[in-house]
DNA sequence: AAAAAAC
């Protein structure tokens, strides 16, 4: 679990250490189990700020170790302030945590599981696509947290097997990923299912006006806590592009993996019939992949996440149901089938590697009719992205020409894997600027800071040295 | 233009 980091990470000069806070035994307890001892950047500055009672908006990305942030200061309040009332239930919902899909609401679930497990705290997770009679078993026998999705939740309430009427603290976790999913109405109503007097968390990767409305419209004298800068993607994520043609994609993200020797990697596509199509031809090339998405039943969802956690599928496929919260531990590398129309899911989507400090390649495919997303993608993140070759693989026809555009030699060129199934070339234009690398326009700075920094990392060195060295202002 | 989420 990369939510809290290990003591040889931390380099702040006077380390802070879990035990300064003040939280109970139990909860240290619980943290020494897992080998934590000092907490992340936003963990530091989050823990103290909600156990005085603040309301928080927090600007922090998967892999900061956000959930431990809210999650053992909640913990802790939760014990301070013991339940006094009497029944009917002994254990009334005390606080909330929702987050936008099913996959990580169990995630912090565990993860507040884990956290809480040697007080007398109970939890639950609650979302759609299961059985409701378990979580209303639950529910029934008593949970001071309780972690959900929004629709289910909505469900139970008008089931009455669920009451909000006494919950003190709310979390809305990923809440920009909730709004572009359209959960606003359903926000607005458990809000009013809530006592006026309570303390709100709010934590987003992005910030939209939408964002900051719904902020200015629930948090009361929020504290804001900003860890890694809004729209920004990492420094130690190698982020490269390669144009492909989209009839050979598959092939060239199963040259990508074998290539690269990838046993940890998830690669995004935009749609869900892509993301099962991809999976089946990788599966044919011998590549151990399996597909997640929004289409797959929620047996289906969870028993592919956990395959790929456990190693017998080294390749998930993935729709954008993948791109947030989703907590798999330090993923080498992540590629994307086709670049994102919205802009914002690329710094979602790249930011499932290189987290908590390690380094990490995030590649992206890329075909003509795709220029527009990069241009959006490019101006978002403020820089531009290396275009590098594809080593040897040939993209069928485009590899024909080559030798004609560049005088390049021929000979390299290998012979087709599979033979073309409509058999007519179409496509008779080769861009030459795929065949070189990409250069920026003269009006660029040619030395920057970070290019001296980059030579001290190989991969980055090359990547650089492709760029000229240009982060573009 | 597409994804996710309640039945």
């Amino acid at each position: 679990m990369p939510d809290t980091q290990p003591a040889t990470t931390q380099n702040a000069a006077p380390a802070v250490r879990f035990q300064d806070f003040g939280l109970a035994d139990s909860i240290l307890r619980a943290l020494a189990d897992q080998g934590y001892t000092h907490p992340t950047p936003i963990q530091a500055e989050a823990i103290p700020v909600v156990l005085r009672g603040h309301d928080v908006m927090g600007a922090a990305q998967t892999g900061t170790g956000k959930t431990a942030g809210f999650s053992l200061p909640i913990i802790q309040l939760l014990l301070a302030h013991a339940n006094t009332s009497a029944s009917p239930a002994r254990h009334p919902v005390r606080a909330l945590i929702l987050t936008p899909t099913r996959e990580l609401a169990d995630q912090v679930a565990d993860n507040v599981k884990a956290y809480s497990r040697h007080t007398p705290l109970r939890s639950t997770v609650i979302f759609g696509g299961v059985d409701m009679n378990p979580q209303t078993a639950a529910l029934r026998a008593g949970v001071e947290i309780v972690i959900a999705t929004p629709g289910r939740l909505l469900d139970h309430v008008q089931q009455k097997t669920l009451n909000l009427s006494q919950t003190q603290i709310l979390v809305m976790d990923e809440a920009d990923r909730m709004l572009d999913m359209g959960f606003l109405p359903d926000l607005q109503r458990i809000i009013n299912l809530l006592p006026r007097e309570r303390q709100n968390l709010m934590f987003s990767a992005t910030f939209s006006p939408e964002i900051k409305k719904l902020a200015n419209s629930f948090l009361k004298n929020p504290v804001t806590i900003e860890v890694a800068r809004s729209n920004a993607t990492a420094d130690n994520v190698t982020q490269v592009l390669y144009k492909v043609d989209e009839e050979t994609k598959a092939d060239a993200v199963a040259h990508i993996i074998r290539e690269r020797g990838l046993k940890q990697v998830i690669v995004f596509s935009n749609t869900k019939i892509g993301a099962s199509r991809l999976s089946r031809h990788l599966q044919k090339e011998g590549v151990k992949a399996s597909a997640i998405h929004g289409d797959k039943t929620q047996g289906e969802r969870m028993a592919a996440l956990e395959a790929f956690k456990q190693g017998s599928v080294e390749v998930l496929v993935a729709t954008d149901v993948a791109a947030r919260g989703l907590d798999i531990a330090e993923l080498p590398c992540v590629i994307n089938y086709d670049l994102p129309y919205n802009p914002e899911d690329y710094v979602h989507r790249i930011g499932r590697t290189g987290r908590a400090g390690a380094s990490g390649d995030a590649i992206s495919l890329f075909t003509d009719k795709e220029a527009r997303q990069l241009a959006d993608i490019e101006k978002l993140i403020k820089h531009t992205i290396a275009r590098l070759q594809l080593d040897g693989f040939a993209p069928r026809r485009a590899s024909e020409r080559r030798s004609r555009h560049e005088g390049e030699e021929g000979g390299s060129v290998q012979r087709e894997r599979s033979p073309s199934r409509s058999g007519s070339p179409r496509r008779e234009k080769v861009d030459p600027w795929f065949l070189k690398p990409y250069e920026p326009a003269p009006s660029e700075p040619r030395e920057e800071p970070e290019a001296q920094a980059a030579q001290t990392r190989p991969q980055k060195a090359k990547v650089a040295a492709l760029l000229g060295g240009v982060p573009k202002r």
